[in-house]
DNA sequence: CTTGCGCATGAAATCGATTTCTGAGACTCT
DNA sequence: AGAGTCTCAGAAATCGATTTCATGCGCAAG
C-alpha cells in the first residue's frame, strides 16, 4: 500500500505538503497538481489508522443495538447508516443481546478505537455510560432512556399505547389485554401505561389480570398470548407493545382458529414480512428510519463541538386502524 | 485516558515492560504484578488504534452484505458475530444495497483501516476483489461466487431447487412455476436450474413461460407472482428462490384467495416471522448460522497464516415438506 | 532601502502502542 | 575461572498520518 511518503517522493515534495493537499490547506497549484498525479498513479489512500491515531478521532460511529435480528432495529440501522454516510462516517454495528456485559465491552471498544461517537439503544435502564461521558465522547441514546444526561431520541410511547387501545375499543372490542416487554425497559412500561389508562377510562373491567410481561421476542409473545387465552374471562382483543411479540400472539391466535377480526389485534410497531391481508391489524407505525437519522444528526453536531445541554427529541407513531374491524358490528 | 506511559511511570518500569505484561512475554513476577496493579488503578485499556498502526492489523473483521433488512443476512451476521467473538474479533457490518460502488468503497475502507479480513457476500458476480487480493488481505466470500480465487462458503443450491420442486410434484401439484432472483447472482441461477431440471424430468409442460426473474425483495416476488397468475395456463404451485420473494408471492396469493394448500408454495430459505400455520409451506431451511461461523473459521485460519489453495465449502439445505399438502388429494 | 508581514514549504515532533536492539546479570559447562 | 547461553528489562526505532515550528522568499508599507 502506498504511503504518504511514497507520494511525496514521487511528486518531489515533502510528506507535509501531501497531507496539506488532501486536507484543504494552502498549497501552490503546480505542486498540488503534482501531488494529485502522484497519488493517482500510486492509487494512494490515506491510512485511516494513522490518521485516527494522530487526530484522536476516527470517522466511525458505533451503533449498539440489542437484537440485530429484530426488523425494528435493522430499520433503525438503515436510518443511521444513510445519515452517517452522507456526513462521511462509517457505521459499526454491534449486537448486545440485551446483555449489559456485552454492552459495556462494546462501549469500551468504542473508546479504545477512538470512535467519533456512539448511537446506543441501551440494553436496560441501568446501562453505564460513565466511560463515554467521562471521556467526553458523544453518545446519543435511542428508544430507551438511561440515568445519564445525554441526547436522546424516542417514540411518544404512552400515546402510542393509548391510541391503539382506543382504536380497538372503537372497533367494538370490550376486553382488551396487553402483552408488554420487560419492566427494565422504559419503552415497554410507557406503552403499557397508555394501554392501562385507556382501559381504566373506557373499559368495564379490571386491567391487572390482562397485562402480561414477556421478553421482547416471538416466543415471549406466544407464551403470553397462550396464558391470556386460558384466563377464565378470556379477552377478545390484545395489544402487543412491540412487533415480535405481536407476531408471536398472531401465531398462537392462528393456531387456535382465532384470526382477526374475530379477535382484535393491535401492535405497536410494523409487522415485518407479514403475509396477512393489510387492514386486519391495528398498527402504530413507528418512525424507525427517522429515529436513526435524527440520532446521527444530533451525534454529528456534538462531534462538531456543540455544547448546549442534552436534548430529547420525541417522534410520534402513526396509527392505522384495522379497516375490516368494523364488519364485526354486523355479527 | 491512561496510556501505557502512565502505567509505566506509576509502576516504575519502562513502557516496553508494560506492553510485555499484556502480550504474554517473559516478565518477572513482581514487576508484572506492579504493572497489573498500576493498570487496574488507572483503569488502563490499550489504545487499539496505536496497536493497529504498529501491528498493521486490527482485531476487526468486516462483514459486507447486500441487505441488512433481509433476515437471511442478519442470521448470517449472527453466525459471523458469534464465531468472531469467540476468536477475539469484533465485526463491522456494512450494507451495500447490491451496489458495486458501495461495495468497492467498503473494501477500500477495510484496507485503509487495516482490518484483519473480510467476509463478503458479493453484490454481483463481477465484484472486484483485486484490492484485497493484491494486498494479501484475507477474504472469504459467502453464498455468491466471484471470479476471484478465494475461500468460499456456499449453499448446495441446485439440489435445494430440485428437492423443493420434487416435493411439490410429490404432493400432487402439476404445474409448478418459479420466481428466481436476478441473473447476475449465481445462487439464483443455480436454484432455478434445480427447479428446471426437475420440471423437465417430471412435468408435462414447457418450463420457460413459468420462470420469472425478479429482484430479491418482497416487491419483486409480488410482481412476479401476479404475472404468473395472469398466465393463460396459470400454475398451481410456485417455487421462490429466496425468502423475501416467497413472502411477496404469499401476499399476492392471499389477496386472491389462493392460500396453501389450494396453491402449492415452496420457498428456499426460512419464512421469517411468519404468522402462517407451520406445515402449509414446503421449505428448504438454509444453514445461515453455520454459513457465518464457517466463513469466520476459514477467515481466521487465513489471518493466522494458512497458505493452502482456496477452499470451497458447500453446506446443504434441509427440506421440510408441507405436511398438509397431502390432504389435497382428498379434494 | 529597510523593516515587516504573509505565504508556501520542509523538518521534525507527535499520537500510543509494539518490537528490535542492546546490555547487564545469572547460570551452565568445560 | 573463562567462555558461552539465557533471561529480563530499558532505550530507541517503528507504524503513517497530522500539525507545529522554523525558514526563506516575495511583496508592500514606511
Amino acid at each position: 500500500m502506498a504511503t504518504i511518503y511514497d507520494v511525496a517522493a514521487l511528486a518531489g515534495v515533502s510528506p507535509a505538503t501531501v497531507s496539506r493537499v488532501f486536507n484543504g490547506r494552502t498549497v501552490s497549484d503546480d505542486r498540488a497538481q503534482r501531488v494529485r498525479d502522484a497519488a493517482a498513479s500510486l492509487s494512494f489512500t490515506p491510512n485511516r489508522t494513522a490518521r485516527t491515531l494522530r487526530r484522536q478521532s476516527s470517522e466511525v460511529i458505533a451503533l449498539i443495538i440489542p437484537d440485530i435480528q429484530n426488523p425494528f432495529f435493522t430499520a433503525l440501522a438503515r436510518g443511521v447508516e444513510d445519515r452517517a454516510q452522507s456526513s462521511g462516517y462509517s457505521v459499526v454495528l454491534c449486537n448486545t443481546d440485551d446483555d449489559p456485559v456485552k454492552e459495556a465491552r462494546y462501549l469500551q471498544i468504542a473508546i479504545s478505537e477512538n470512535m467519533a461517537g456512539v448511537v446506543l439503544v441501551p440494553a436496560s435502564d441501568s446501562s453505564d455510560l460513565s466511560i463515554m461521558v467521562g471521556q467526553g465522547r458523544p453518545v446519543v441514546t435511542v428508544d430507551r432512556t438511561t440515568a445519564f444526561d445525554v441526547d436522546h431520541v424516542m417514540i411518544d410511547n404512552r400515546p402510542a399505547g393509548a391510541s391503539v387501545t382506543g382504536s380497538l375499543f372503537d372497533a367494538g372490542y370490550t376486553r382488551i389485554a396487553c402483552i408488554a416487554g420487560p419492566e427494565s425497559v422504559v419503552t415497554a412500561i410507557e406503552r403499557a401505561g397508555g394501554w392501562r389508562e385507556t382501559v381504566e377510562s373506557r373499559g368495564a373491567y379490571d386491567a391487572d389480570p390482562y397485562l402480561k410481561i414477556a421478553n421482547h421476542r416471538v416466543d415471549g409473545g406466544r407464551a403470553a398470548m397462550a396464558e391470556l387465552l386460558d384466563l377464565p374471562d378470556a379477552p377478545d382483543a390484545v395489544v402487543a407493545t412491540n412487533n415480535l411479540m405481536g407476531v408471536g400472539a398472531l401465531q398462537v391466535l392462528n393456531e387456535r382458529g382465532l384470526t382477526p377480526p374475530a379477535f382484535g389485534v393491535g401492535v405497536i410497531g410494523g409487522l415485518p414480512f407479514t403475509t396477512l391481508s393489510p387492514g386486519l391489524i391495528t398498527l402504530v407505525h413507528l418512525p424507525t428510519h427517522d429515529l436513526g437519522t435524527t440520532a446521527v444528526s444530533m451525534l454529528v453536531s456534538r462531534i462538531d463541538g456543540a455544547t448546549e445541554p442534552a436534548r430529547t427529541v420525541v417522534l410520534p407513531g402513526v396509527l392505522t386502524a384495522a379497516t375490516t374491524a368494523a364488519t364485526r358490528d354486523a355479527d
